[in-house]
DNA sequence: AATTAGTATGTTGTGGCAACCAACTAAGCA
DNA sequence: TGCTTAGTTGGTTGCCACAACATACTAATT
């Protein structure tokens, strides 16, 4: 209820240079007249916004619409070559760097494993130095990085830069804009994983049409990114979305939570109840596929090879993700009565399976909604797999920019 | 995404006159020069606001402060007389109008028993009348009835004025806005029934300095009205609020739910099951008092029944509270964790024996809810209690006035 | 000639800024 | 006690920069 709730002739600006923007980025190519029409804005002053958005070189002009009657008008369109941006994904045991152009296409990456549990020290310096491979990569291509976002699975101070907590991680009070700051010059943001690949499909995937959705990133535990009436929500302290410890109406397969109660739909959805349900049906010798691929592949039992035993027909990997997306679903089914979203997206590790769960969750979630509500919900999966909170935190940094046309410079 | 993200002068004008008028509406008194470092708004601009605010009637010059060193402040407050408010609140079997000042204080009201799901004309023309009483008591007082406000169980189309769906009163598009037209020049707006009475809690309530609160309206079923980045979330076709239908790990005590589920916490606490709860007591011969109560005032089992006899003591009344309360503690559990809101307001019929429910609430909370997140959180009983929805009328209109002073017009 | 795209010019209205006036308190002094 | 002066805070005034807008224009096509 403090900060800015109040406006000036800047803001204005501002204000419709973002309209424009984000208008050119999700409807490109577009003419300054149909901007004028969709925006309702005043000819004369797209012209003048358009002509700030060039000189900063956020748009281009990308060639003539010569259809129809009358003066041919000159198409617009987002400047993939604005300026590069760094994205950075902390997970649990490994640090991702990405490097994208402005409209989120990766120009180069690089995955390391970490132990950042273990290390603190040693995983920032380690991120330090692929940051630096990112900076030099940029260099040689001779653009300019307008920021750097950071996607970590846990609670931030985004105003600050600072990572407050982060449970898995068992980090506190990190500093992260400072720790960057030896970077010079670039612009750090940082943002809660799920959040961070919320604002990606947002951006550049799924909800791109999208006001009112919630991305489900499912893999060990089960969390949320809620975007609603149009801006992430983020809750009190920055803890909302922890949409996994509501309870299902279980089967009697369970597990306790690690939240120390029962019951919770993420034990029944999580990564590990997949590989257990899989688990007891070997032990009963249902199955020949999956113990062949885990010898020939010397791996252990996981999602992604039980993901390449369903696609070779193994029936007990196929009825294993249905049970699971049968409890997804009633996890959704509570998500669609309280939040009447138009679309859930599914993402993280457990996504890869999407579609072996989408058909039970869909199945389940028709059964168990208020049915009013969730004839128009739109299940489907993410955009970028795996990738969304890496893509993610390059999303954020192109959020604000979308946000604050200004931030970037004139040239 | 479609209408109004632009920005003009008028816009930045009546920006900046909102903000003054709500930082009025909840600090005040305030001075100007307070205003001016409050708001951030430069002092000739303050004063410019000011007096265009004072002009409408909206505000009032109401005495000197002339505590401290220096020129004595004029002290600025809201005008009560800005003009008068009607609120209509259409229930399952009744209808409620009031007439109120401009912060919400009731003036007249009256309630009477109606039949909607029967005679959905004669409901109407039973309203009509109403309203028609109350216009008649404010032209007796002498001021101008600003708007009417009307709050229902349903689904509503806030820009046509128009109820989509009440599902308890079977009424479907009723366009309630052209329905009011026949009393000339009254302003009409319509919300759900949950939905209002959040904003009622936000504007005169609990929730003056909340932007995250949830309030839970509990009766025959359980809704919420989510408040959230300091504005409602309606969900993508004004459905969002559906709380009561998450499961809980219940107790067997066990209703099926309308909706067609088992194990939603409405049917663990709501109006309903504690009459169920206290019933079975009774037929074990375990309560003197009820029975006599019921007999003294010849009136069936009812919520405060139960509740007169917890205040004289019976432990049978106060343990069936506490048990419900204790289901309701868990699906209060699940909200903080998705939500993490500053607070959870209880209303609705349930609330007059919130005194017997909140321990229980909370007691569950702690134990369900992740630590991390319900330290911060603060439940509470409504401010109106049964008159939540009713003062939620009249705060739509007035929330209506203080986004956008210039519709009241300058005298 | 008609139609559509986009630009140039002048108008209106916004908030910011700095200087100003207004109204008080505090303190010194005769 | 009464007067004077300095200091402090409240609030207004006049001017400026700059926003979008309306209008009239030019440009390029069918």
């Amino acid at each position: 209820m403090t900060s800015k709730n109040t406006a000036d002739q800047a803001f204005v600006r501002e204000k419709n240079l973002s309209s424009v923007l984000r208008v050119i980025h999700t409807e490109a190519p577009l003419s300054r007249s149909q901007l004028a029409v969709v925006t309702g804005l005043n000819k004369s002053t797209i012209s003048s916004l358009v002509e700030e958005l060039l000189s900063r070189g956020l748009i281009h002009e990308t060639g003539m619409n010569s259809a129809g009657m009358g003066r041919p008008s000159t198409l617009l369109e987002i400047n993939p070559q604005a300026g590069h941006i760094i994205g950075v994904e902390l997970g649990v045991d490994f640090v991702s760097v990405a490097l994208t152009d402005f409209l989120g296409k990766i120009l180069w990456r690089r995955t390391e494993g970490a132990d950042p549990a273990e290390a603190q020290d040693k995983t920032i310096s380690q991120t330090l130095a692929l940051v630096n491979e990112a900076l030099a990569t940029s260099r040689q291509q001779g653009d300019f990085v307008l920021g750097l976002g950071l996607a970590i699975p846990g609670t931030v101070d985004l105003k600050e830069g600072v990572l407050i907590f982060a449970p898995n991680l068992h980090w506190h009070n990190v500093p992260f804009r400072k720790i960057f700051s030896v970077l010079a010059g670039l612009k750090v943001f940082i943002e809660n994983d799920a959040n961070a690949a919320a604002i990606a499909e947002h951006l550049f995937g799924e909800a791109r049409h999208s006001d009112d959705f919630i991305f489900v990133f499912a893999g060990v535990g089960i969390g949320g990114g809620l975007f609603l009436n149009g801006q992430l929500y983020r809750g009190n302290d920055g803890y909302a979305g922890e949409i996994g410890h509501s309870p299902i109406m279980a089967e009697p397969f369970q597990n306790p939570c690690h939240c120390g109660n029962r019951g919770c739909w993420e034990t029944y959805a999580n990564q590990n109840s997949i590989v257990q349900r899989v688990q007891a049906r070997l032990e009963m010798q249902r199955s020949d596929i999956i113990p062949k691929l885990m010898t020939e592949q010397n791996t252990p039992l996981t999602i992604s090879l039980i993901k390449q035993a369903a696609d070779l027909g193994d029936q007990e990997a196929i009825d294993s993700f249905a049970e699971a997306g049968s409890a997804m679903g009633q996890g959704f089914a509570s998500l669609i009565n309280i939040f009447n979203p138009e679309k859930i997206i599914l993402g993280g590790p457990l996504s890869c399976a999407g579609n072996y769960l989408l058909p039970s969750i869909n199945e389940t979630v028709n059964k168990h909604s208020l049915p009013e509500i969730d004839q128009h919900v739109d299940i489907c999966l993410s955009t970028f797999g795996q990738d969304a909170s890496l893509i993610g935190a390059v999303a954020v940094v192109v959020d604000d920019i979308l946000s604050n046309p200004t931030h970037v410079e004139r040239r």
